[in-house]
DNA sequence: TCGATGCGTTGATATTCGTCGATACAATGA
DNA sequence: TCATTGTATCGACGAATATCAACGCATCGA
C-alpha cells in the first residue's frame, strides 16, 4: 500500500487488482493472492465506503459527484475524497472529471469478481 | 464491537449478525445496515484470516484445530487465535472443543450471505 | 498427583485507519 | 486577471488493529 501511485482523480486507474480472484473455498490461498484479496475486502470494510458505493449504484446515470454525497453521508468533503480514493484504488469506482466537477461510477465486474471469491 | 461478550471458544456462536445482508447495489443502503455488512467485510479484510478460511475449507472433514495453523500461516499461536476470534464474532467460523483440541470450521452459509450482499 | 500440551487472554508496542480543519490545485465565469 | 466553486491533499489526532511474549486455564497421559 505504501508504493501505491496517486496522480489526482484520473489515477486511480493505474493499478493491477489481481486479473481474477482465486476463490476462496477452493484451494488452499497462496499468501500473495491472499494480501489481494484482502486488499479488495478492506475497500468494502466501511460503512461509509458502503454507502459509497450504494448512492453510486443508485444514481440516475450510475453517476453522481463528490459534492451530492457529503450531504447524505455526513461527512466532510475531504473524508469523501479519501474513501474515494480508496475505493479507486481497489478498482471498486472510477472517477471522471467533466468541468470542475468529477463523476465518480462502480466498476461492477469488479466488484462481482470480488463476490466470485466467495463461491462455494 | 465493545459490548461483544466473548465466553471462551464457544461463545462464538451468541452473536446475531444481520438475518440477512441487504443488497449493495439494490437500493440505497441505510447506515444500520452499511455497518452490520462493513463488520463482515472486515473480517475478511486480512490476509491471515483469508488464509485461515481457505486452509478450513480445504482441510479433511472441514475442521482444523489451532496448533495446525500455526504452521502454515506463520503467526504464533495467540494470534492465529486471536484472529479466529474475530471470524467467530462475525459469525464465519465456529469452534467446537472436543479434548483438548479445538476443531474450528467455516460457516459457508454466512460466507454465502455475504456474498450475496455483492449482487448485481 | 504431576508434567506436558493445546488454547484463550492480557499487556505492550508499532502501525494503520477514520476523521477533521486547513490548504493547495483545477476549472469556470466575470 | 481575479474571485468562485469543486476537488484533492496534508497534518494532526484519537481510536482501532496486528503482532508477540507471557501467563492462566483446561485436558490428557503417566
Amino acid at each position: 500500500m505504501a508504493t501505491v501511485r496517486v496522480a489526482g482523480a484520473r489515477g486511480v486507474e493505474d493499478q493491477q487488482p489481481a486479473e481474477c480472484c482465486p476463490s476462496l473455498l477452493g484451494a488452499p490461498l497462496a499468501p500473495d493472492d491472499a494480501y489481494e484479496l484482502a486488499r479488495g475486502f478492506h475497500a468494502l470494510s466501511d460503512p461509509v465506503r458502503l454507502r459509497v458505493l450504494s448512492l453510486l449504484a443508485d444514481a440516475a446515470d450510475g453517476e453522481i459527484c463528490v459534492c451530492d454525497l457529503v450531504g447524505p453521508l455526513g461527512r466532510t468533503q475531504g473524508t469523501i475524497s479519501h474513501h474515494l480514493k480508496i475505493l479507486g484504488e481497489a478498482g471498486l469506482v472510477h472517477g471522471d472529471r467533466r468541468g470542475k466537477w468529477v463523476w465518480y461510477s462502480v466498476d461492477r465486474e469488479r466488484l462481482l469478481r470480488l463476490r466470485s471469491a466467495l463461491d462455494t
